[in-house]
DNA sequence: TTGTATGCGTTATCAG
DNA sequence: CTGATAACGCATACAA
C-alpha cells in the first residue's frame, strides 16, 4: 500500500491564499488574525484539504500531547477498564495515549520507558510490579498501586480500607471464622495493604482468621492444597473468604464448587477489584470495588499538572462493597 | 511537573566524539561506519545519555512506525483481546499503536481518522459499525469484519462457516429444533453471515429453526419477551440456541435460568467469539472461537504491506468450536 | 496586525 | 568512508 505523499503544507496554503506563512500558522492556532485574512486562509485550507503535521509542531515546541501508559496487558478485565478510563480522561484534555504492554516483563518496561522518551511523550503513567525500576527524572511520571519515592506520585485505592471493609461485611453476613487468600508479590506494594486492613479489622472484631499467601514460584496447585487441607469430612473450615483479587476469587470459587462446597451457602466469598462481565453487568463475585474512573482521572490530572511541588506523593481513593452473588445478603 | 529540557542531540554527540553529525546518524541507524569512529560515537552516546528524537526523524522521513487502531472500547473482552494481539503483532515489527476508542460514535471515528493523519500514522486499522464512513485514500486502511470496497482490505473470521458449524454441533449434540438470536446491526457486515451459515446448515440438515433479531431501537426487553413467548407450561420450545455473540449468549443464559430453564439440560447454547474469563480459562459459554491472533496478524501485515495491488480485498480466517459448559458433550 | 526569517533534530545528498 | 549542508513543517521572535 502506498504512503501519503505531497500533503499540502502551510506554505502551500499561504501561497494559495496569497498571505504569509506565519499568518496561516496563526489562523490554524486560533490566534488573532484580521477577518479578511482569516477567510482567505480558511478557504485555501478547505480547497487544498490541508491537515496540519504534528511532527513539525512537536519538533518546534517539544510537546506531543501524548502520554504513555504502561500496563501488563488488556486481557485482565481490570486493566482493560483502567485503559478505558485513562484514555477517556486524556481525551478530555486533548491528549493521546501511547499504550504499552509490559506483560509483567521488566525488560519490556525499560524498553517502553525509553521508547516513550524517544517519542517525546509529555508524561508516563505506569502500573508495574518491577521492584527495581529506574524512574526517569526528566519526564513526569505517575504510578498506580506502587510507591517508589515521595517524588514519584502514586495513585491507589484505599486498599487498607477495602480489606477492613471486607472483614466487616463478612462479620455482618454472619461469618464466625474467615481466611484471607492472595497471590503474593515479592514486593510490598499498595495492594499488600488489603491484608493489613483485613487483619486489623478481624482483630478489632475478635473474629478468628487465617492467612494464605501463594509466594512467588509456588505452583498454583498450592491453592487447591490449602483448600483441601481445610476440608474435614465434607465441611469447610471457614465461613468466609476474602480474596486478594476477583480473578483469584473466581478461580477459588471454581475449585470450591468442584469440591462440593457451595458458595455462598457453605462459604461466603468477597473479592477485590469490581470486575463485571462485559463491563456493565453485576460484579462476577461479591467484591470491594476500586474506583477506576477516579483513579484514572487522578493519574491524568497529576501527570499533566505543571508543578511537581504541589502534587501529593500518595493519593488514596475510596472503595465500596458490591454484591455479586457470593455472599448472603 | 517539569518537562524534559536540553536533551542532548546528535550535534552534541558529534561534538563530544569529534566527528561529523552525519556520522552519528549513521551509527545510530546501524549503517556502515569505520570501527574507530563507531567506538568514539558510541562512547559519546553513553556519556551524554543520548536518546534519539523521533519527531525529527518523522519530519524528515515521513514515517512514524505507528499504526492507529480504531475500536469501540476495551470493555468488551473480545475487543480487549483484539487490542492485545494487534499490539503484539505491531511490536514484532517495531511499530507503535495509537489506540482510539470510538464508543460506537461516528463523529469520534471521523475525528480519530483525522487525528491519525495529522500524526502521520503509517496506516489505520479499524473495527467500525458506521455505515457511511469515508475512508481516506492516501493512507493504508484495513477494516475488521466490515466490507467497504475492493480497495479497502477487510479481515474477518469465517462467519458463515461459524454459523454452519454451530448448527452442525447442535444437531450432533441431539437438538431437534433450534433458534438463532442476535442483536441486529442496521448494516450488512461480515458477522451477518453467521446467520446465513446457520440457516444454510439447518436447511441442509432438515432441522427446524427460527430467527430472532433485535433491530436497532428495539428495547433489550424484547429478548426476554421472545424467550417467554416460546415457553409453554414450563417447557422451552427450542432444544438449541445459536447466539450471535458470547456477550448476548451470557445475557440470554441468565434470563433462561431466571425462568427456571436449565442450560444445557433443557436447552443447549452456542455463542460466538470465544471469550474466556480473565483471558486464559475455559470459554464462558460453548462457542465458536474467532482466531483473534491470526486476525490481528493479518491486519498488521496487510496494513504494512507495501503494494496495495497484491493485497486481497477480503481475508476470511477459520473458526473453531470450543466447549464452555453450555452444551451436552 | 502581517511578513520574514530562523531553528527545532533528523536524514539524505553531495563533494571530498 | 566521512564531512558538510540542505531540506522536512511548523511556531515564534523580530522587523515592518
Amino acid at each position: 500500500m502506498q504512503k501519503e505523499k505531497n500533503a499540502p503544507t502551510m506554505a502551500d496554503v499561504a501561497r494559495e491564499a496569497g498571505v504569509a506563512l506565519g499568518t496561516v500558522s496563526r489562523v490554524v492556532n486560533g490566534q488573532q488574525v484580521g477577518e479578511e485574512f482569516r477567510i482567505k486562509v480558511e478557504e485555501a485550507i478547505r480547497k487544498l484539504g490541508y491537515q496540519y503535521n504534528s511532527s513539525g509542531r512537536t519538533l518546534r515546541t517539544g510537546n506531543t500531547n501524548t502520554i504513555a501508559f504502561i500496563i501488563p496487558n488488556t486481557i485482565n478485565p481490570y486493566f482493560a477498564l483502567l485503559v478505558h478510563h485513562i484514555n477517556r480522561a486524556l481525551e478530555k484534555r486533548n491528549c493521546k495515549m501511547l499504550l504499552c504492554f509490559s506483560e509483567y516483563d521488566t525488560n519490556r518496561e525499560i524498553e517502553y520507558i525509553q521508547m516513550a522518551r524517544q517519542n517525546q511523550v509529555d508524561g508516563i503513567i505506569a502500573l508495574t510490579y518491577n521492584p527495581n525500576l529506574t524512574i526517569p527524572a526528566d519526564v513526569p511520571f505517575v504510578t498506580i498501586d506502587r510507591f517508589f519515592s515521595t517524588s514519584v506520585p502514586c495513585i491507589a485505592s484505599d486498599n487498607f480500607g477495602g480489606g477492613w471493609l471486607a472483614a466487616h461485611k463478612l462479620k455482618e453476613f454472619g461469618c464466625a471464622n474467615v481466611a484471607f487468600m492472595r497471590v503474593a508479590s515479592s514486593l510490598t506494594n499498595e495492594p499488600s495493604k488489603r491484608k493489613d486492613g483485613f487483619v486489623s479489622a478481624c482483630v478489632e472484631l475478635g473474629m478468628p482468621f487465617e492467612i494464605m499467601a501463594l509466594e512467588d514460584g509456588q505452583p498454583f496447585s498450592e491453592i487447591e492444597t490449602f483448600l483441601r487441607s481445610h476440608l474435614k469430612e465434607g465441611k469447610f473450615a471457614f465461613e468466609g473468604l476474602f480474596i486478594g483479587t476477583d480473578s483469584l476469587a473466581w478461580e477459588v470459587i471454581r475449585l470450591l464448587r468442584s469440591m462440593n462446597i457451595r458458595v455462598p451457602e457453605d462459604v461466603q466469598v468477597i473479592g477485590f477489584d469490581g470486575i463485571r462481565m462485559f463491563g456493565d453487568q453485576e460484579p462476577i463475585v461479591s467484591t470491594i470495588v476500586q474506583p477506576v474512573q477516579e483513579i484514572a482521572e487522578a493519574c491524568v490530572s497529576t501527570v499533566l499538572s505543571k508543578h511537581l511541588s504541589n502534587v501529593p506523593s500518595l493519593i488514596c481513593l475510596p472503595v465500596q462493597y458490591a454484591y455479586g452473588g457470593t455472599t448472603k445478603e
